[in-house]
DNA sequence: CGGGTCATCTGAACTAGACCACAGAAATCG
DNA sequence: CGATTTCTGTGGTCTAGTTCAGATGACCCG
């Protein structure tokens, strides 16, 4: 309320002012805060609760409800049973731009790594069926995969490809190369229409042990449909990433 | 890790089934679980939380842990010191169908209403100068709205407007007429390409006050810049939505 | 009937501990 | 030397309360 200044938001935007009178959870934030403000090099890691509550003169549920607050801000990710960390900067991800994932990473000067958990064939359930437009239970490929930036162990996906669209994909070396790529230059499969359903969640159960993150830290799901030049839906996959660590861009002419 | 079944994570689609042996947070959840599934009445009110610490046989900080889960994963959620509610259906928001707010969500079957919080000329900072082109410390339109969904307040927007663009805007009833309306009928203006910048956060202190959300509720930010027909950007403007509130759809032909 | 006061109910924030389960490193044993 | 065990530090989960402040509605008074 005795917000006097003419400023709007800018909220996300300049992250560099830590905004200096909005206590954050009580008055323990702001300490964090300026915790955060002298030594803030990415990926650094906080030292312990006991030692925090310890300086800060609180106790472990008033600094644990800070952190989650933190958390929830983007401002700081834990590990499971390992500590809490500083957010790297977000990676900005074009949903159209459609660069492969390494592509994407080091334009933006980072590095990536991709991991292959699970390849193989599956029956497709309801909602893939739907998806892709095909039977309940028509066998697909299903290729799960964990992708890291600069080490850090930010997405889980969980791809479905049409096994009529790209017969033998699975004996390609998952990790090396690029979905997209493959499609094009071994299956002459090109996406020319792509469908996204964005939303906020938590990671499930899966997804949290392959990113070694808490059950319940919050996620950012993208599920994602991709269409050949026929109109044909060829394959679809589900995003799960850290939300700390993206920041969705997207420029378009609107349909009406 | 014991998770035998072959199923996908198929996690957001099937909210019908209440995931059964997967612990929220210990053991409560479940409970809580159980709670929800039994009477799922969209937007109704949870037992106060000292009766459900009776009922459950558990603590306030276990019981508040167990809720801020449900809070993320967007089952429910809460109105500043009155309550927790349990969540309505997401409204499915089509970025690029650009549809007026009070359309989309009246074409789901759902009641639309919007309030102005403010609405004047304030001197644009450097974000929103270089958004929308123009020298920091012009002097652009600022209308804050706040929107309900059936009611409940899901939106708090914040719009810059060009003045040479859009000259006396301030005399429309904002809350009556949508902007896009406006900018097409009154001012010749047709917004030929929109650039968004998507990230998952939670409430800054002015949109957790408006919404009446707590502070720290997860938000999703959505900023999107319109640009009309000669490549201009006219006006820019930041929303934040209660994050169950929504579900983001998209569908276009990528970039490449 | 209108307007203000006040008691009550609600979540918000906090204190001060406890025990458990997993991770990682060190120590040990074959 | 390699594999296993053990130990220790970490976050994860939980108990049992208290104090504070906003939200609400009943009530009283003019």
């Amino acid at each position: 309320m005795p917000s006097s200044s003419l400023e709007p938001q800018s909220d996300a935007a300049s992250s560099a002012t830590p905004d200096a009178d909005v206590p954050v959870a009580g008055l323990k934030g702001k300490l964090l805060n300026h915790l955060e403000a002298a030594p803030l090099r990415a990926s650094q890691r906080l030292p312990s609760e006991r030692e925090m509550i310890e300086r800060f003169a609180t106790t472990r549920v008033t600094l644990r409800d800070t952190l989650l607050q933190l958390e929830a801000e983007g401002r700081i990710y834990r590990e499971n049973r390992r500590g809490w960390f500083v957010s790297p900067p977000r990676l900005r991800y074009d949903l159209l731009a459609c660069l492969p994932f390494r592509d994407m990473v080091e334009s933006q000067q980072r590095v990536a790594s991709t991991e292959v958990l699970a390849a193989g064939e599956v029956a497709a359930n309801a909602v893939i069926a739907q998806r892709l437009g095909i039977a309940e239970g028509s066998v697909v490929y299903r290729i799960t995969r964990v992708r890291r930036i600069d080490g850090r162990r930010v997405l889980h996906v969980c791809h479905h490809l049409r096994r009529d669209c790209f017969p033998g994909i699975l004996d390609f070396d998952l990790g090396a190369h690029s979905l997209t790529d493959l499609y094009r230059h071994e299956y002459a499969i090109r996406v020319s229409r792509v469908s996204f359903e964005l939303a906020s969640t938590v990671f499930d159960a899966e997804a949290a042990a392959a990113l070694n993150a808490a059950q319940g830290s919050p996620a950012q799901r993208i599920t994602r449909i991709n269409f050949d030049q026929n109109g044909r839906a060829v394959d679809c996959d589900d995003e799960h990433w850290r939300h700390d660590a993206i920041e969705l861009t997207l420029s378009a002419a609107p349909q009406s």
